[in-house]
DNA sequence: TCGGTTACTATCTTTTTGCAAGTTACTATT
DNA sequence: AATAGTAACTTGCAAAAAGATAGTAACCGA
């Protein structure tokens, strides 16, 4: 009666989660979008195990976030630079640090993001491009994309049952 | 030389990554706000095992995004409902959905966003919420907030110093 | 009474994490 | 020349977490 799953790889969610998904890349991703670059930079702002960073550095790498690149040889050394596709992760950072500043953080910010240059405080709202309103739950639902397979209408077809049911008999 | 860590519970992307962080807390979030709210539910819509269902929504309801609430009585049956601080969530993963549209699904969308009603496609962005402008790298710097503990101020000092040597010197 | 539903718990195996230590290849200092 | 320091890792191992499978409890409906 219910959709079948749709399979784990088709949902944006759960892309985005296999890439990025882990504790570590998430940090990680956060101090390179403040500028960090190396090994040992990364190690210590978070206190990481060398092998872990390694390994999150490999698979972001991997992940096309990170290019690494070589900065000084003889000996090899190397640096891990954002490529546009890592750059273009700061939204969901600017996301999450706005999220975690609202609600974890009763006794008030730590970090806050400020414009660069003036250094006016800023607060992250993520809106819809085209009218610039501001995505909440009850003004916004997913829907279907081109590629959606039989299996996601199915189950987004169940979704909307659901949703209507609840509204008819509401609590 | 470098900072000692910031202690891990300061930065606001490590509260969030603590609180939301793994793996199927996300896709349980993102189902929950797309309408699911019942054990089965979650569990089908995934194939997420059940153990871990249970340990990741007891998680969610010890931080306070879900409300575990009987709806049916003689047999005990409960549905996790969204609190206001798990639906003010949204914007991230809409911020995550978005992103992984643009960059993780390079033969098309299976999922977007849509206005509730019209059904009109929704490309989210992470905007100022004073000015509007977008929030990207080049524009937007992150700063002490209030509370920032001493350990945090000389990170950011820093990552400043860094950014200025990298400007000298910039490739 | 038999099967089905809902919401789990229990057990066990596999995988991942993370600490500690070691390695390689240099440069800089004494 | 010997020692110390820096940068970027790798290796080995114990502990923790994840994940599959199975079982339980309380009902309902035929």
């Amino acid at each position: 009666m219910q959709p079948g799953l749709a399979p784990l790889t088709e949902c944006p969610c759960a892309r985005a989660v296999a890439t990025v998904g882990e504790w570590w890349s998430i940090l990680i991703l956060c101090d390179a979008l403040q500028g960090l670059t190396r090994f040992d930079e990364f190690e210590r702002s978070r206190g990481i195990a060398p092998n872990m960073l390694a390994r999150r550095l490999k698979h972001l790498v991997e992940s096309g976030l990170f290019e690494r690149r070589l900065y000084h040889e003889r000996p090899k050394r190397y640096e891990y630079i954002l490529t546009e596709k890592g750059r273009d992760f700061f939204p969901v950072v600017a996301a999450l640090i706005g999220y975690a500043n609202r609600h974890l953080a009763p006794e008030g910010a730590s970090l806050q993001l400020a414009e660069r240059g003036s250094e006016e405080p800023i607060i992250p709202i993520t809106v819809a491009a085209a009218t610039l309103q501001p995505i909440t739950v009850d003004s916004v639902t997913v829907i279907a994309g081109p590629q959606a397979s039989t299996g996601m209408h199915e189950r987004l077809a169940f979704v909307a049952a659901r949703e209507a049911a609840t509204r008819t008999k509401p609590s």
